[in-house]
Formats: structure tokens, sequence, C-alpha cells
DNA sequence: AGAAACTGTGTATGTGCTACGCAGTGGATA
DNA sequence: TATCCACTGCGTAGCACATACACAGTTTCT
């Protein structure tokens, strides 16, 4: 979801009227399909390089793969592969999750994983889109742009919160796009239309929004260890004892900066920057 | 540097007044130290759990380990394997980090890199608070605290773009805190002094800095992709297709809002998230 | 019926981290 | 000066994991 913005900010993508398109591209999915499944000359096995090929990933993403005419029915589906995924880094994190985890937990061999899936990359992918489900409908909220902005943050927030491991599988590579994805960035620019910022600064906000909570999501996922203590209490002896190399920091644990609070951790952060894309619309 | 605020943020710290208090930890790393080599007792091999010791690892960062007395003299230092390791991840990012890839490049086993580092999560460590080396000297930069806070955050990104690996690096599991990190924190807190906030707001508010800097880092880094071009044609396509779905982002598109620019990525955030410390400190 | 497409599986390969124990080294000690 | 043993670097080995490949069984098309 993150990776919305990397890409579009990447290079001039060239926006074409959505008609006599998807001929092509339909054409080519199981072209590229039969080319992967026949490994057609065995040609060079690929060393050791990104062996996704683009056009499946993201065929699987938007479940736009084809379905097989002939042969035993299929035991599973992509999607029940990636919810197993789901459930086990919910419930362990994403460390636990492995091709063999899965394959375990699914009563299956390993290897049958790979008829469903073409690898890791793209199941963790799958998964990503599929808890990411449908956003929120914005339009009940009332009172402009940044009630809804909010909102929106407040609900990428719970998402993040439900399944911090988001945060690490969306943080490694470049990630295929999924429709839930595209589905929230949507959302989050379709709230901010109804302010005078530029489409690219609609962008831009969004995406600074989206960055503060997968940053909170950060702070909260590393407080919520358990050894926390053991760290806590070494640290701070750490930094106790070099105290006077640190005369800012010390000051504001004087003054309690670190004490625990009730308050929601992503507030502070979500007024500060709500409160600075204001400034912009109002000046703009 | 950034699991800074979540550890801080975690506990209710004891904050002692700094005295007395190097004796026990100099005792007691000694005793780690001993207790780790002999592996005392055997016991249980910790399955498969975090094999870290928080003492070993925090003394490696701070350079409190103590010298050999005897022996043959060491070949290396954990400084140079980090090094090493800086150069690797520099060139071919983390993925390319390996111990047997240090290894050979500095001319020894494998092996013989666990004389000097506990693991490969410590030697992350070490690295990450080696590139960040002292932050910048603020104390020239004039203006109050937004300048200060500003230039703050510019270095700041002038390290990731420069190590971009840090971000993943640091974006995994719970990190130990070297003297860098907690230095580039000191001098935020620092620079945010002469504003009246509440220490915790001073806190909070370098954090949310540094968020939008590693965000943003994010961003870049897959955008720098060379294989980009595939994916961004191949999703365009795919968004073209289902355009009717996304009417917001369809529009934001036609209006040009992923046009290249030549604008520094960090600004639009930056600005934003300065304006909105700047409204909380005349308010408050 | 037979061919073709597709399924799940067993086996094998490669990479990577790291435990364990050995042989040599050289400063500390007698 | 002779000795010792804390230390070094190294070879071997084990384990976890992703994934390639070929095979045998199953279903549908011709």
């Amino acid at each position: 979801m993150y990776v919305v913005h990397s890409f579009w900010t990447g290079g001039n993508i060239p926006w074409q009227s959505p008609s006599a398109r998807m001929a092509d591209v339909r054409q080519g999915h199981p072209e590229g399909q039969a080319g992967e499944t026949g490994k057609e000359a065995g040609a060079v096995p690929a060393n050791r390089e990104s062996k996704r090929d683009p056009r499946t990933s993201l065929a699987l993403l938007w479940g736009e793969a084809d379905r097989p005419r002939r042969g035993p029915k299929p035991k599973l589906t992509p999607s029940e592969v990636a919810r197993c995924g789901i459930e086990i880094a919910d419930a362990e994190g994403l460390e636990a999750l492995s091709m063999q985890r899965v394959a375990e937990t699914l009563r299956v061999t390993t290897m049958a994983l790979y008829r469903y899936v073409p690898g890791k990359p793209d199941l963790v992918d799958l998964m990503v889109d599929t808890v990411l489900s449908d956003p929120p409908d914005l339009t009940r909220v009332l009172g402009g742009w940044r009630p809804r902005l909010e909102a929106w943050a407040r609900a990428c927030w719970d998402v993040y919160r439900a399944h911090p491991w988001i945060l690490t599988a969306t943080g490694m590579r470049r990630q295929a796009m999924g429709p839930h994805q595209v589905a929230w960035l949507d959302a989050a620019l379709a709230a901010l239309e109804p302010s005078r910022l530029t489409a690219r600064q609609r962008h831009d906000a969004v995406i600074l929004v989206l960055g503060h909570v997968r940053s909170l999501t950060h702070q909260v996922l590393d407080y919520d260890e358990e050894s926390s203590t053991d760290w806590d209490r070494l640290t701070t002896d750490q930094l106790t004892r070099h105290g006077e190399r640190f005369p800012a920091l010390t000051r504001a644990v004087a003054e309690g900066a670190f004490a625990p609070t009730d308050e929601d951790p992503l507030n502070f952060g979500l007024t500060c920057v709500l409160e600075g894309i204001a400034a912009l619309v109002e000046s703009g």
C-alpha cells in the first residue's frame, strides 16, 4: 500500500483511456503462464536473480488467473493459502511464516503450495492485499476533508494494529499492488478532493498521513515485544551512565517525556500533520 | 534510532542519578561474557528462541567489551567487521549481506567472525550505529527551533539516502540502541528546547519528523529499483483497466499527480509537519 | 479410448546461520 | 626462563528454508 507512492512517483506513467486495453493484457497473460510452466528452452535458470514475473504476480493479486480446464480439481485456492498465511502471521508474526508451516497447516506438501502461488514473496503480497480488504466508506463522515482524512487514517491504523506484520511485509521489497491497496489510496484521495489542493499535493498528503500511521505502528510493534523489560532496563542503565553526553535527552526524561500515558499514540502526529495540511489548504 | 521511541515510550523507566551506577554494570558484563563463552551447565540450548543477550549486544555497541589479556592478537575488530558489512550493504543492499560474504571479503573463515560479533543481528545493529556516526552540530543553525529541526531532518535524510539499508535494518526487529543513535535523538531534542513544548511533545515531534524521513526514504528506495519499468507498465495497465473502480485516483492521475518533478521529495511532508508543530507551539 | 492438461508428492539442491571442538599462540605467572 | 591457559582462527556439521524437477495419478477434451 505504501509502495503505491513510490510506484506512482516513479516514472512518467502513460495514462490511457480505459478502452481497447483489455485485449492485449488478457492475451498476454496465458502466454506468460505457459512460458513459465513449460520452462521453454530451459535456457538460463535465472542465475539467482529476481524470478518474479510481474504479469503472474499481478494476475494473482487481481484474481485474474485463468481457471484450469482439465485435470483434477485443485484442493485449495490462492485465497485459502493466503488466509492460512495470515493466521500464522497474525498469531506468531511474519518470522514464523514459512512455506512448510503453511503447508503443514493446510495438510499438504510444501511443494503443493507452489501450484497456487508462484513463491513466497507473492504469497506475502497476496496476504497483504487480503487483510486490507475494503477501505471504509468515508462519504458518511461529515465535516469536509479533514475529518474524512482523519477517519481514513484511523481506519488504516486499525488495520495495521490488527496485523502489524503488514509493516514488515510491505517494508521489504517492491510490492505488487493489489486492488484493495489501490482502493485505500483512492478513498483517501477522494477525501481530499473537496480541498483545493493540487492532485500532487493530495497525493503527497495521503502519503504523509500513511507514513505516520506506519511509523507509529512500528513504535508500538517494538513496544509490544515480550522481552522488552530486559532491554529497557539495560538500555536505561547505559543511558544513565552516559547521561552527561546526552543532556537534552536527560532533561526530557527528567520532565517525564517517557512516562506511560493513556493517550492514543497516533494523536500527536496526526494532529500536527492535519494541521500542516490545513495550513496549506488555506494558504493555497 | 527509530526504536528509541518505542523503547522509551515503553515502560515506566526509572531514571537514576548518574552516580554509583557504573560499578554493577561494569561488573555484570564480564560475568555475562563468561557465562556466554563457558556455556555453563549447557542447559537449554534456547530451543529456537531469541538468543541475543542484551548485555552483550549493548556492550558491543557501546564499545565496552573487555580487551582480552592473553592469547594471539585478534586479526580484526568488531569495528572492522562492521565497516566491511557496511561496504557490502552500501554497494549491493542488505540482501547481499551474509556472514560468508563478509568473511570472504575480510579473508577469514565465516566462523572467525563470531569471535567479534555475537551473530548477524548484532552485526547489523553495529553497522547501523557505525554509519550514523555523529549528528550534525545544530547550534550553528540560527533562527530558533524550526530551522534547527529542519536541518536535523535533512541531515538525517542525507544519512538515509546514503545508506538506504538502514531502513530495512531498523525496520525488522527490536534494535539495540547505540551511542550514535542516542546522540541523534539528543540533538533533535536539544533543537526543540527553545520552543515551549512539553518534554513529551518534543519527543513526539522528533519521532514524527523522523518517521517522515524514513517514510520518504522508503519511497525513493523502491523507486530506484532497476526493474521498475516493467512493474510500472503492467500496473498502469491494470489500473487503467479498472479505472472506473478508482475514480479519485483516475482524476489525480489525469491532473498529473504522478508526473515527474524536480522538487525534493522531502519538502512537502516536512513543511506540513513543521507547520503543524509550529501551530502547537503557538497555541501552547 | 486416447491424448493432453493438470494435480499432489518425493527427492534433491543451494544458501545461510551458527554450534562445537581442535590446534596453535603468546602474555601472564611462577 | 619455562609453563600454562585464555584466547585465536578454522574445519566440520547440523538445521531451517525456499524452490527446482520429475513422476504418477486424475480429469476433461477430441
